[in-house]
DNA sequence: GGAAGTGTATTATACAACTAATACAGTTTG
DNA sequence: CAAACTGTATTAGTTGTATAATACACTTCC
């Protein structure tokens, strides 16, 4: 059963999206892995206190992903091949790199401040 | 008068928020400076394709940040000392900085794969 | 079989964010 | 002064997000 006990709510992002981040940064890291069982809508957005129907949006996506699989009755679970990982975590790294580089490079910063950036940072 | 020429719109951020860090990423990196006159809000609405009030917006908030200065009638211009500047610019790669270290350690990136996806993404 | 839990779908409401359309008052400049 | 441009304010409409209250069909397990 994946654990959300690391998962921390922040204002400004959509509930939605942030348990969407959630799951698939711990697919990414390794710590959710295929097979592994889902807490149900209902349970969930009672431990989170927010309303089912914004877990189901999540869930929804990540179904439409082929990252979870449910079906009508039984519990959702994860559902990976080291290929798709490969391929989100991709995808996750290359927009926020991405981003990254493109906002330090247009406030004029140099590559060598940015690993200094990093590195202040990392603690 | 500040040139638009670099900016390109991308869709996900509002508008408002993205002229809004345009210009305060100009000034932080000394492309816009103090004295400089601003377009005026149809002007800029106009060639950005957007509603007047999507300018204002944008300018609203710089002139609460301190950044501009507007008297009705006349145009308006940048207004900022070395103080403003630095300030801003600790706020902003803070939050850049930060919320990227965040991303990459809950994918459990190392700091040495942040820096070669630093470089990676520099081109 | 039946109870409990599950996924799914529908409808409604509320609220904030974003954009749009318009009107008004001030300044600049000829 | 007057036209043209400026900043400002108000109102309205659309969309996204979150919540709420149900309803229904399916699976699991005793």
């Amino acid at each position: 059963m994946i654990s959300f006990e690391l998962f921390t709510m922040q204002d400004g992002t959509p509930i939605y999206l942030q348990i969407l981040l959630y799951i698939k940064r711990g697919i990414i890291a390794g710590i959710i892995c295929d097979g592994d069982e889902l807490p149900s809508r209902r349970v969930l957005s009672a431990l989170l206190g927010v309303n089912p129907n914004t877990v189901q949006k999540a869930y929804k996506l990540l179904e439409e992903e082929g990252l979870i699989q449910s079906r009508a009755g039984a519990k959702s679970c994860v559902a990976v091949t080291e290929e798709k990982i490969q391929k989100i975590k991709a995808e996750l790294l290359d927009e926020d790199a991405k981003s990254t580089v493109s906002a330090f490079k247009s406030m004029g910063i140099s590559k060598e401040e940015a690993h200094a950036l990093i590195d202040k940072y990392w603690e």
